[in-house]
DNA sequence: TAATATAAAAAGACCGGTCGGTATAAAATA
DNA sequence: TATTTTATACCGACCGGTCTTTTTATATTA
C-alpha cells in the first residue's frame, strides 16, 4: 500500500468517526461516508472490506484521539486526587466541550446505540470503560496508600461513579449545548473528590 | 375509534416502546413493528399516519410508565432530601435495575441517538430533562428553606448533577447487566446528598 | 531526467433486499 | 347496513456490498 493509500484509509475513519458520532453508526450510510470523502464505492471497498470493519477502525482512531486530549498534561502530576481532577477536566472541557467529535462523545453515543444490537461491538466498547474504570481506581489506591484519604471509601465503586457521571453529561451537551452541564458537571466531582480526602 | 381500535392502537405504542428502546429509532423498522404487533402495514398506517407519529405517541406512554414507577411513595414523603433519595432508587432499581424498558432508559437512549438526527424529536426529549430537573431543584430549595442543607449550594448545579448520573449508569448498565453499575450509583448518590445536609 | 512497466487505487454500473409510505379492496365490528 | 379496521399489492428510494474496468501513482530502466 502506498503513501496515497494510507492517505486515503485515514480519512475514510477521519470522516467516518465524525459521522459516526453525530448521526449514529446505523443511520450512517455508506453513501453519506462517500459524501464526506469524495470516493465511490470502489475506493471505499478498496480500503475495507465491510462498513463493521470501518466501525473498529474508527473506534481505535477515537481512541487515539480521546486519549491524547484527556491524560495531557496528567502523568506528570504527583497528587493523585489532583491527576484524577485534571483528567476530568480535560475530559469535559477539551475533550466533550471543545466538540471534538461533534455529536458528543463517541464511545458513549455507540455504547448506548450498539448494546442492543451487536453484543461484539458493544463489548469492544465495554471494554474501553472498564480500563478507564481500572485505571482511575488505582489512581485512587495510590491515594489512599499515600494516606490521603477518608476510610471506608470502595476504589471501585467511586471510580465507576466518575466514569457514570463524565458519562452522563455527554449526551445531554450534545442535545443542549448548554456549556453549563459539563462545567457543573466538573464542579461537582471536584467536590466529590474534596469530600473523599482527608480532611 | 372503537374498542378494538383502540387496544390495536395501545398495543402498536407498547411494541415499539420496547423495540425503539433496545434497537433505537432509526434502526427499527416498520416491518419490525408489524412483526411485534401481528399487523400488515394497512392495520398500522391506520392508527399513525408516519413512524415518527407512532414515535411521539411512545414518548408520552414511556413518562406514562417512568412516572408511575419514579415517584411511587415519594410524595408522602415529608423530608425533601429524602424524596429525592427515594426518587433516585426507585429511578435505578424499579426502572432501570427492573429492566423495564429492554435496552435501558427509553429517554437517554433517544437522547443519544437523536440529537443529531432530528432537532425536534431531540428538543421534546430535552424539555422532560429539564422539567425533571427543576422538580428536583425545587426540592432541594424546599430542603434549603426548612434549614436542612448546608449554605452555599447552587441548586440548579446540584439537581443537573444528579440528573447526569442517573442517567449515565443507564447505557453501562444495558451494555453490561451488571447490577452493580445502579446499586453503586444509588450509594453514591446517596452519600452525595448526605454531603449536602447540614450536620 | 524522461519513458515505461507494474501494481495500487478509484470509478461506476449493478445486485438482491429492505426502507417508509400509499392506494384500494376485503373483512370484521358495531 | 354503516363504519371501522385490516390485508395486500405496490411505489420509488435507498441499503450494504460485489464486480469489472479505468485511472493514477510508484518504482525501474534507459
Amino acid at each position: 500500500m502506498g503513501t496515497k493509500g494510507i492517505q486515503t484509509r485515514h480519512n475514510i475513519v477521519k470522516q467516518s468517526l465524525q459521522l459516526f458520532t453525530l448521526k449514529g453508526y446505523f443511520n450512517t450510510s455508506i453513501s453519506d461516508i462517500l459524501g464526506a470523502t469524495g470516493l465511490t464505492k470502489g475506493g471505499l471497498y478498496g480500503h475495507f472490506s465491510s462498513k463493521e470493519d470501518i466501525w473498529y477502525a474508527v473506534y481505535d482512531e477515537a481512541v487515539s484521539i480521546w486519549r491524547g486530549i484527556v491524560f495531557k498534561n496528567v502523568s506528570e502530576i504527583a497528587d493523585p486526587v489532583r491527576r484524577i481532577e485534571q483528567t476530568i477536566e480535560n475530559n469535559m472541557k477539551n475533550y466533550l466541550g471543545a466538540e471534538v467529535f461533534e455529536g458528543g462523545c463517541f464511545f458513549f453515543n455507540m455504547l448506548a446505540e450498539l448494546s442492543g444490537q451487536s453484543s461484539s461491538m458493544s463489548r469492544h466498547i465495554l471494554k474501553g470503560f472498564v480500563r478507564f474504570s481500572r485505571l482511575l481506581r488505582l489512581w485512587l489506591e495510590e491515594a489512599a496508600e499515600k494516606g490521603m484519604l477518608k476510610a471506608g471509601i470502595d476504589f471501585r465503586e467511586a471510580a465507576s461513579f466518575i466514569i457514570i457521571s463524565v458519562n452522563g453529561a455527554a449526551p445531554l451537551y450534545a442535545a443542549s449545548r448548554d456549556p453549563m452541564i459539563w462545567k457543573q458537571t466538573i464542579s461537582q466531582l471536584r467536590y466529590y473528590l474534596t469530600q473523599l480526602r482527608k480532611t
